[in-house]
DNA sequence: GATTGCCGGATTGTCGGACAATCAGGCGTT
DNA sequence: AACGCCTGATTGTCCGACAATCCGGCAATC
């Protein structure tokens, strides 16, 4: 919770910048500093969502300072990241391991999904433009994806993309960040078992109508549907987690 | 986000360990492993909220190296955790600064208190015995404390010790997590200015009142009522911010 | 045969030193 | 006053080192 939005990477901010103005000539210039630290972490994360390397696993410093040609120092402190991200764990002494979700944690994380993402809804009127044209634009992007048959990692992309712009109308960036982690772990979850995913364009119409309840006033019912939504896919994801029997790539 | 308890200290969790069974003879017994950064951290974090580092003083690597007989790294290390808690910002190049809580950051952390203590709230029927029992004992200590009439800083700490056991009515150790993030960063704000204190009697009242309510089943009242608390409480700390003639020491 | 004691390899935790890159501020030049 | 340059301070990253800790296996013990 540092910068208060790490954005695990997958969901753009959407939010472009200021114009720039007669005052101020250069607001629309801007540069990231990278550091060799943050590229590590990302590159992990990459690995992570990809499945590359399942939960559990352990990530052993020396091993991936020579596999990355940095330094210990520097995959020690990628690894601090991470783990204060919640995508591994720290056992003193031991080394830091991919963080594995049991059910206790997938429903932590159902759990507090609801309460951000119901937050948000029950702000809808409350919200500026931006942030309710988010949820219509991500909406967009999901039918898009869905109707031109991306890949499942996409898709699933596309869908939290949704949800987040619903957790972000709560307009926190301190809960929006707290969202962003219990997403990076969702996806972390569902690195290897993708393929669970239902039929799209149900999904789709799913989510329109709540949006439309949304823009109706409805909130409260939206509110009540939302909720169910969520602990839908928490059982959802507790079978897909229950049946991990994916045999070896 | 590691542990997802970081408990920033002064709130102890109450919770005590399982008893003991015949099948696993020791489930009482624990002992924490304390590396050297945590107890640079815990330092650390000490000296913010007493307000010996007030904030936007720069934490420079080598003199806290020096100061505190570690090596760079393992302030780094430290460094890095509180930066993660959000008790410190790093500038690229430049260093890691003790956070300034602006007005904008003081509502936002208004906000996500709101979202996770009414969440908690609302939660009341559905909370366990030991949640409900832990809020009640935590008026119970603040009353205390404002019977003996303890220093500013404990009475601080017993009041939000109310909230936080109102937030882990939520039952979710992540949120819970956010929520302690939060009050850390609100006793960083308050570490200079803790006079502003009114009536210590009064407060107990209200979170009495508060807490009644939740008894008789008022969840939806007890809610608005946190609510309106909750906003008295962020303009209350903006001032108590605007009026930072604290004056020597 | 189960428990205990001990050894060895692997890994982390912490240290110290080193150096380039970057930044802030001062100083002189134009 | 704006620009360019230099210097000192600080960070970012690297390297090598070592003790502490942990895991696993093997031998000794009851």
């Amino acid at each position: 919770m540092s910068d208060h939005s790490p954005q695990p990477d997958g969901q753009p901010d959407g939010g472009p910048h200021p114009p720039p103005t007669p005052e101020r000539p250069f607001a629309t210039l801007s540069l990231e500093h990278s550091s060799t630290v943050d590229r590590v972490a990302e590159e992990l994360r990459r690995a992570l969502f990809d499945g590359e390397v399942g939960p559990g696993t352990p990530l052993r410093e020396l091993a991936l300072a020579e596999a990355m040609g940095v330094s210990r120092s520097t995959i020690r402190e990628a690894l601090g990241a991470l783990v204060a991200e919640g995508l591994a764990t720290r056992e003193p002494n031991r080394g830091v391991f991919v963080t594995e979700l049991d059910p206790q944690a997938v429903h932590d994380v159902g759990l507090a999904r609801a309460v951000l993402e119901v937050a948000g809804a029950r702000r809808w009127a409350g919200a500026s433009d931006e942030e309710r044209e988010a949820v219509r634009e991500a909406i967009a992007s999901f039918r898009d994806a869905a109707a031109v048959g991306a890949d499942p990692s996409e898709l699933t992309a596309a869908h939290l993309a949704i949800h987040r712009s619903i957790a972000a109308l709560a307009g926190s960036p301190r809960l929006l960040a707290l969202a962003d982690a219990l997403y990076a772990e969702i996806r972390l979850g569902l690195a290897k078992v993708d393929r669970i995913r239902r039929n799209a364009e149900d999904q789709v119409a799913a989510h329109q109508a709540l949006v439309d309840l949304l823009e109706q006033g409805e909130v409260e019912t939206a509110a009540r549907e939302l909720e169910e939504h969520l602990a839908h896919a928490e059982t959802s994801m507790l079978e897909a987690l229950h049946l991990p029997h994916d045999e070896g790539t």
